[in-house]
RNA sequence: CGGGGUGUAGCUCAGUAUGGUUAGAGUAUCUGGUUUGGGACCAGAGGGCCGAAGGUUCGAGUCCUUUCACCCCGACCA
């Protein structure tokens, strides 16, 4: 893309009520804007990172043989009125009335259309197991929205949900998708947790979350550093009384305690925030049972499906990545998340040397695949470098004056670090940091 | 859902206690000039139904009523 044509309205302030990193970076950088409360508009740039993150969602999921559907995202009030969730959901539920006055639902999630779909179609153990996920819009009318995409009313969310012959077989894909998520935010660049967790209002037994670290998150975990153990602080209160004592504490209080009980590998316990990006939970027959979603086993007895259900919250992770990747400047996307990841940036547009070497390596590299801006604005250079540390690319290219010695500067986002690179070897360079 | 707050230029905000010329600033935008390695400088220009609807008044951004929207604290919540 060329930064003289791309439509990145960025901004010096942030707007008054925005207080998380995420908030105020992605506005100003032009990434989204605020329609109504909890609701966002994605501009070009947000619009980028939502669809690579997607893209690397389903990429892994279909790696593991899941396969992608598409449910209606309006849906007759009659499905949440047999399992009961009509009452349980309450105003979380978005209601609306068409022209012949039939209510309707602003999906929330999805397990009774997802079984609907699957009861009577899959009937047979022989054609199990199954696992249908989507990337749609979803809408809970939140009490009180906030701290932008981190808790939206509408959101995009990929949900799944896994139908299986046996107990075991639900574990098995169970244990399959907490890798598969793994793998995920691991391609994402995301420092992560998985932890033990509450299930909620879905219900069911197993149940994990996935989430990423960061100081804003609104959730308190304990860790283990020496392990992968992990814990939502919401479960150990349900289950360990000697540490409810620390209920009423704040978080920052709760950082100066120090626990005495240890891991159960040896290693110290400690708090951490952490933004929940990811949730998979072992549902049984939760919803199959009474939506009578029943196939035949291999002794022909008709039973239930044993299901599971896996969710990835993934327009809050465009927010969840800033939260942990950012500085005073701005963003700091990882490359996997990067709208692009090179910026190359023409110090003075008039200088024909250095507007001419843009646009060769401009060319390069958009024919090696890589996502690239050429910022060809009429900026000036200090102007230029604000708003390349704001919108966060990972890597600068800076065509300017030292040219004439034959040099460009590469420029990190990350560490701010810049490196002098003759101009002849920058290609090679480049494509040797993003290897 | 309880409690509190705010709506004035694209954005961030003054102005409202005590009603009174033509409603301001910064920033952004446009023109011209000077600049050209860290959001530059000078000069000029455009941009407003003061959230909406009623009311009081000779006169309302300012006072009253209603309403809509957004935000904050809490409760709730994948």
């Amino acid at each position: 893309m060329r930064r003289s044509r791309a439509f990145i309205p960025t901004a010096k302030e942030a707007p008054s009520d925005a207080t998380l990193p995420s908030h105020k970076f992605l506005v100003r950088g032009g990434f989204i804007n605020q329609q109504g409360a909890g609701l966002y508009n994605f501009m070009p740039l947000g619009k980028i990172v939502l669809e690579k993150i997607r893209a690397i969602v389903k990429e892994e999921l279909d790696n593991a043989l899941c396969q992608e559907v598409q449910l209606s995202f309006v849906t007759p009030i009659g499905l949440w009125e047999r399992s009961g969730r009509s009452e349980a959901m309450g105003k979380e539920m978005l209601r609306i009335r068409d022209r012949h006055e039939n209510e309707f639902v602003l999906s929330p999630t999805n397990e009774e259309a997802m079984v609907e779909l699957v009861k009577n179609r899959v009937t047979s153990y022989k054609d199990l197991p199954l696992n249908l996920y989507q990337i749609n819009t979803k809408f809970r009318d939140e009490a009180r929205p906030r701290y932008g995409l981190m808790r939206g009313r509408e959101f995009l969310m990929k949900d799944g949900y896994s139908f299986h012959s046996s107990v075991e077989d639900m574990v098995r894909e169970f244990n399959l998708m907490e890798e598969t998520y793994k793998k995920i935010f691991t391609r994402l660049g995301l420092d992560f947790r998985v932890v033990a967790a509450d299930s909620g209002a879905i219900g069911g037994e197993g149940s994990k979350e996935f989430h990423v670290l960061a100081n804003s998150g609104e959730d308190t975990l304990v860790v283990c550093e020496a392990c992968e153990y992990g814990a939502n602080i919401e479960t150990i209160y349900e289950s360990e009384e000697e540490i409810d004592a620390l209920k009423a504490k704040s978080y920052d209080e709760l950082q100066e305690l120090k626990i005495d009980k240890k891991c159960s590998c040896g290693g110290a316990l400690h708090f951490k925030k952490g933004i929940e990006v990811g949730h998979i939970f072992q549902l049984g027959t939760k919803y199959s049972a009474p939506l009578e979603a029943y196939f035949n086993d291999e002794n022909g007895r008709t039973k239930p499906f044993e299901m599971a259900t896996f969710g990835i919250g993934v327009s809050r992770l465009v927010a969840a990545v800033i939260e942990q990747n950012h500085d005073e400047d701005g963003c700091i996307w990882t490359k996997a998340t990067a709208p692009y990841v090179v910026n190359i940036m023409v110090s003075n547009i008039k200088d024909t040397a250095q507007m001419s070497l843009g646009e060769e390596l401009y060319k390069r590299l958009e024919n090696s695949g890589i996502d690239v801006m050429l910022d060809d604005s009429k900026e000036r250079f200090g102007f230029k470098m604000k708003d390349a540390e704001l919108i966060g690319f990972p890597y600068t290219i800076i065509i300017g004056k030292e040219l004439e010695n034959g040099m460009v500067q590469v420029y990190e986002r990350r560490t701010k670090e810049t490196l002098s690179v003759d101009a002849k070897t920058v290609y090679a360079k480049i494509m040797e940091l993003l290897s």
